[in-house]
RNA sequence: GUCCCCUUCGUCUAGAGGCCUAGGACACCGCCCUUUCACGGCGGCAACAGGGGUUCGAAUCCCCUAGGGGACGCCA
């Protein structure tokens, strides 16, 4: 049997984390068994759903890189299908129609509940034998036995059972004549040949229900796998409000996809002792056997921590595109330019944006001084060491990260001083603070001009 | 309320009766490296939810309690 998982996004928001957890999941599972992985749209809920979450969701996934089956399979599209379904449901006596009213429904859970049971439906249309043509709005409802269980084996719950008398007879047809959840969910799935059904375990309790669609119909329900879900650091379940509601947020901060997907894949799973790796590696070695079955709690500082991981690891070209997306005028610096201030700083950072604020100085001449390290490292003597060190740096044969070590310890020699105390005051000249990368470096990379050019600003600037 | 699931350092977890003085990772703290900021290296802090059993022996098996989560829609 060939491996067809799933991912059925409903188009009424965008992509959040825990989303983004079970897709990557139903993606690996597919690659690790050669198999394919479909995305369906559930769309059939027309009020909320939009072409715009739609489209934001997918663009989600293809950041992700996630490859999926073309073209998107859309709910909505296979309605006559659910619909022939529905009423050879019908006409096996599997399932009967009902017209008991929203107000009876409503009242009967009241009454249940109050009374400490579990609000159900109570069968009363189950042996009434109502036809299509009686006038009165209906509802098409599944006949669920009575009595026994339903059982199945979860790749990630182990062996699970639940009592028939646990469940209603689910509506499977709205009096509109459309088909609800379930049933356009097991029909589609059916129709894609899923073979693993791996979701989050918020629909454990849907699962025999689907089974039981399956069995009136004969066919062989495919294996589960419910995964929990992802709470946020407060362990609440995670919602648009904790920031997180759109994964492309976290794009926009520079986290690399990779970095996401390694993370969100070491989320409950540690068979790997949290190891960094890219993502072809990563479904090596994922284990969905292997995941714990309780929830687990958003850690951002774990997130940044495997980005700068990727980030150290990535070739600094490959990074250049995003990292020009946080630069005022990137046009006019050059691609080898971004290549060095980046190889400078992957080490010295958690995200991308985080990158570009802190080598800003690169780019543009500091606006001001740090009061603090003016206070600290400016005074009469370093400013005459500025001097020097300005016509000593004019007057370098070389300009290369040796060369201009060299020059500078000669400098700090000469004067007998400590070498911060030449250090610090290029620093801020160069920065306006007092941290950055190594100074050699950092005057390569800016170059002669720019250098000099900042450091006679800054001594004449710095005096009073 | 009813049913289902879960409970090991702050967080993610290792752990399937003796290997546990409970291991790792992130975070935090300290030291080293160092020219600042980082990286890195070394070290530290820190947990078996509680109570009963079973057993020579329990984080591990059983029961109860508490806490957390999920589900109970003509939503998906």
């Amino acid at each position: 049997m060939s491996v067809v998982t799933r991912f059925p996004p409903s188009p009424t928001g965008h992509l959040h984390l825990g989303g983004a957890r079970t897709a990557i999941i139903n993606w690996m599972y597919a690659k690790q068994n050669g198999g394919n992985f479909i995305v369906r749209m559930e769309d059939t809920d027309k009020g909320r759903s939009s072409p715009e979450f739609e489209s934001s969701i997918l663009n989600s996934l293809n950041w992700f890189g996630l490859d999926f089956e073309k073209p998107v399979i859309r709910q909505s599209d296979s309605a006559v299908n659910h619909r022939k379904i529905i009423s050879q449901l019908l006409d096996s006596g599997k399932a009967y129609r009902c017209t008991c009213s929203l107000e009876r429904l409503e009242q009967l859970r009241a009454e249940q509940r109050s009374a400490g049971l579990k609000p159900r439906y109570d069968r009363r249309c189950r042996d009434r034998e109502i036809s299509a043509s009686t006038g009165t709005p209906f509802v098409v409802r599944l006949k669920i036995p009575e009595s026994g269980s339903i059982k199945f084996g979860d790749l990630v719950q182990g062996s699970v059972e639940y009592q028939n008398a646990e469940l209603d007879d689910l509506i499977i047809a709205r009096s509109d004549g459309s088909p609800t959840y379930h049933l356009s969910s097991v029909v589609d799935d059916i129709e894609a040949g899923v073979s693993h059904v791996i979701r989050g375990d918020d629909h454990l309790n849907n699962t025999p229900r689907q089974i039981h669609i399956f069995d009136a119909l004969n066919i062989k329900a495919p294996v589960y796998g419910h995964i929990p879900l992802l709470h946020s650091v407060d362990g609440k379940k995670l919602s648009k409000r904790s920031g997180l509601g759109n994964i492309l947020s976290l794009a926009e901060e520079g986290v690399l996809p990779n970095a996401l997907l390694n993370y969100l894949a070491n989320i409950g799973w540690s068979g790997d002792n949290g190891e960094v790796h890219q993502k072809e590696k990563l479904f090596e070695k994922f284990d969905l056997s292997s995941i714990s079955k309780s929830s687990a709690r958003f850690d951002i500082n774990k997130l940044y921590w495997f980005n700068q991981q990727h980030m150290v690891t990535s070739p600094p070209s490959s990074l250049v595109k995003i990292f020009k997306t946080f630069v005022e005028e990137s046009e006019k610096f050059d691609q080898s330019f971004f290549e060095k201030v980046i190889a400078l700083y992957t080490g010295r950072a958690n995200t991308i944006k985080d990158m570009a604020e802190k080598s800003f100085f690169f780019f543009k001449k500091p606006s001001d001084y740090d009061s603090k390290a003016r206070q600290k490292f400016i005074n009469p003597q370093a400013l005459i060491i500025l001097s020097q060190a300005i016509n000593r740096l004019q007057n370098l044969d070389d300009w290369n990260r040796q060369s201009i070590d060299g020059e500078l310890k000669r400098i700090v020699a000469e004067n007998d001083i400590a070498f911060p105390m030449l250090g610090q005051p290029i620093r801020i000249a160069l920065s306006g603070g007092t941290n950055s990368p190594d100074i050699s470096q950092t005057l390569n990379i800016l170059g002669r001009i720019e250098s000099l050019d900042r450091m006679y600003f800054a001594a004449e600037n710095l005096r009073s």
